[in-house]
DNA sequence: TTATAAAATTATAATTATTCCAATTATGGA
DNA sequence: TCCATAATTGGAATAATTATAATTTTATAA
């Protein structure tokens, strides 16, 4: 909670009471939430809060930076808290977004083919690791 | 015109007029083009062109391996007929999605972290060569 | 404290992308 | 040509997201 406010702080985010629930809801469940989602499991906490307050809130998180937009899906975005560089799988059979963590030959601060690159990501679809040890019982 | 309807039934799709149509402005046009773009397009030539036709066409083409999806953006989902494997860049200034053709390290045939790869993307965001050359004016 | 201005939250309406569905039209083969 | 099937169409339905205006909360200064 202290810590939750320390981090909106550092990243000039004025700390409010769902800001502080939203963050910390990112924080605990690392499953790349979508809007639904939090909204679903903080209603829980504060049956008045707003889907509103859910995308404002994000959306102002994904601007300072402090998580990350993800568009692996077509349908809707989901966000990430952990920041540091790395990739995500979409489950065609479980429908998980899971963490890849892969070497990554490219990094925030390079140009490539002469275009000044800013943000990375990589996305893979497939069958997840789980998926394919069930698949062969 | 022969050579698109030869390539629908390579992919297994009956081949119609709109369906002609659609692919080859994705051939002419490269510049991942939505579904709105499509229907601005094709609408000069086929007035009673229907946006759901297009939805249903785009679809199947993603579904047949025929076209790519891509969802760089949030906003809604692109569609880039050249299928061989390469990343994109948005330009946070222009807009324009282009072409990126670096040495990717994954293929879809392999396993990466235990997990089964079909479809690898890669989107980076950023300035594009030719804005940042205007930037140094 | 209290007053007040600014910021955050809320509910709702509006917008936009996409899918669904039922009716119509076009197509390929007997 | 006729018929069964598939494709197209327009419009309604759904879902994600944004915009707006009213209300509530917060920060700060008197």
């Amino acid at each position: 909670m202290e810590n939750i406010i320390k981090i909106l702080q550092k990243y000039n985010i004025q700390p409010s009471y769902q800001r502080i629930k939203i963050l910390e809801i990112l924080d605990k469940k690392r499953e790349h939430m979508n809007v639904n989602m939090i909204y679903d499991e903080l209603s829980k906490e504060i049956p008045t809060i707003s889907k509103a307050t859910i995308y404002n809130t994000v959306n102002a998180f994904v601007e300072k930076g402090l998580v990350n937009c993800l568009t692996i899906t077509p349908e809707e975005a989901r966000y990430d808290f952990d920041i540091t560089p790395h990739h995500h799988l979409l489950c065609k059979k479980c429908g998980k977004i899971i963490d890849v963590h892969v070497k990554c030959p490219y990094t925030e601060s390079m140009e490539i083919d002469g275009h000044r690159i800013e943000e990375i990501r990589g996305y893979f679809k497939g069958i997840c690791k789980e998926c394919l040890s069930h698949e062969t019982l």
